[in-house]
DNA sequence: CCACTATGAATGAAAG
DNA sequence: CTTTCATTCATAGTGG
């Protein structure tokens, strides 16, 4: 059975806003985003320079910068640094497994039947302060495209602490109450609610 | 086999399998939750009366109910409900830009009516088989669709005014930031990369 | 034509 | 509520 090319990928939607007329490039179909060349070396370069999630004003200017080569849409850009910054630390962490043991790596698996106090791991990537470890974070401040704080993140790589848990019942959503009540009939359409 | 879901349903089945995550016989749930098509309908439609923040009694009802789909968790739709909603406005805020200057506007007023053209839910292929079936409607019986409102719900989320939250940097988005230049071409001062 | 791979897109889960 | 992380789905591109 080979479903893999039966027409059933439809996809419903993605209308790409667009007349159609995207396709500035290698004749691309409107199916996705098919950036020029141009376009990953500018998203890379920023990239190296140490530009790994851009706030919402910086991808936007930089959208607007590389539509100057082709059809290009702010979800890309935002799109594509998270998948880029996903897929390196992926193969890094792949890669890594660093020092065998850790002591307290755990890593288990969650069971997150009854949240209630879960403790989640983090990676071993432990952030020193003012240690420049072995990521070549090279922030390159020759690269000033906008006043913004541009990168200043970087991968802090903070040590997740837990301290929320989801809970399901109790007073959880303390900030729900009150705030939107536009669905009074709410109980009605939806007899067990 | 308790396929209650049987049928074409292309996209069922896949359950983490293949991981081997053998903590535990995985085979039930490991991993993240993956909704079913008929989780996500009801959730969709509850989404679009207007729900949008379920409280906790709420959101115990809907996972109950929707427990009979498969296997889901209060939090599920917590998270669900959270991520819809946040996503409905990120799509908003990362869409723009598209309209750019570059291009004369053909339609006017599509312009404003069209912002959820763009990212519709998609789920894919699971329309295809969640429509022309017989055993998918056994729970709905409480589920009845009531009659929407007059006015246009769902949009009523216009109470929000936050200075972060902007979009369309078109017209007010002006080239002098820096003493730089002038000219839209990014790769200029990217070139000494 | 089919398998594999790189990567765009989506979304569940969580942290902040 | 907002933003980020992790995992997965889907598809264009390429090799056999």
């Amino acid at each position: 059975m080979d479903e893999r090319i039966s027409g059933f990928y439809v996809k419903a939607g993605h209308v790409r806003a667009g007349n159609g007329n995207d396709n500035s490039d290698t004749g691309t179909k409107c199916g996705r985003w098919n950036p020029t060349s141009e376009q990953v070396k500018v998203l890379t370069d920023l990239f190296t320079s140490g530009l790994r999630t851009p706030s919402t004003d910086q991808i936007q200017k930089i959208s607007t910068q590389l539509s100057f080569y082709g059809k290009i849409e702010s979800k890309n850009v935002f799109y594509w640094f998270q998948n880029h910054k996903a897929r390196e630390r992926q193969k890094r962490r792949k890669v890594s497994v660093d020092y065998d043991h850790q002591k307290d790596l755990i890593r288990h698996v969650d069971k997150i039947s009854s949240p209630k106090h879960y403790v989640e791991f983090h990676n071993s990537y432990m952030h020193v302060a003012g240690e420049a470890h072995d990521e070549p974070e090279r922030v390159i401040e020759t690269l000033q495209l906008f006043p913004l704080n541009s990168f200043d993140d970087q991968e802090s790589e903070k040590l997740r602490m837990h301290g929320d848990e989801f809970k399901e019942e109790g007073t959880t959503f303390s900030y729900t109450i009150g705030t939107e009540m536009d669905h009074p009939p709410l109980d009605l359409r939806l007899n067990f609610l």
